[in-house]
DNA sequence: TCCGGATATAAGTAATACCTTATATTAGGA
DNA sequence: TCCTAATATAAGGTATTACTTATATCCGGA
């Protein structure tokens, strides 16, 4: 499932959104995703699964919960394909502005 | 409809990437992408026309043809939606450095 | 060892997205 | 004015997606 297709939807748009703040056991999230959505509890587990699956989100087993943790990788890639578009809305940057700007400086 | 719902489709995304390229008439898009996808001319122009509707291209008239060019707005805010997820990937910046990561620097 | 809480999966359904073919619209040249 | 090229729209079929309810799995504590 190419990145595109996951964050189309709204929900998991939202879970990516609460597991960037801290991570959180899927029953966290279901909690606030049943309530601002109005979905079911298997509805936010089929949407984690996605997430789990198309490598948006990593899972630790805490006991009987599992917790739940962004993998930014896929997100990376969305930046990267972005890169392209950036000249339309950045204004011009000197050459070291913009290693600083994408973040590829080798640093100490 | 949404910025992502847009971005989901391959066709869509390689037309935005054509048009980063430079401007190009509807006709000369349809070339590309049929070639490339195997779909019709009217598959092409409905594609045109989400992207005209969504806000993710503007078209000028030039005698019979239309010409397409990007308008990166709703780029723009994808990137600003990607913000919160960035700092799993870059590394740490100073205040100064993260301005003009983020193209705010104001400049002479 | 049995039970309850936490989570995932299965099966089915309804809406939607993207395609096709066919046709309409518009502009410029003969 | 008529013809053709360029482009858009209409109508309809099909696959996918995101939901529901029901059930399975797994873990820790009594």
């Amino acid at each position: 499932m190419h990145a595109f297709d996951v964050l189309r939807d709204p929900v998991r748009r939202r879970i990516l959104e609460l597991l960037s703040e801290e991570d959180h056991a899927a029953g966290e999230v279901a909690a606030v995703i049943e309530r601002e959505f109005s979905i079911t509890q298997a509805a936010v587990s089929q949407h984690l699964k996605v997430l789990r699956e198309s490598g948006f989100a990593t899972v630790r087993i805490d006991g009987a919960r599992r917790i739940y943790a962004v993998d930014a990788d896929p997100l990376q890639d969305v930046d990267a394909w972005l890169e392209r578009f950036r000249r339309f809305w950045e204004p011009k940057l000197d050459a070291l502005e913009t290693e600083i700007a994408r973040g590829r400086r080798k640093r100490p």
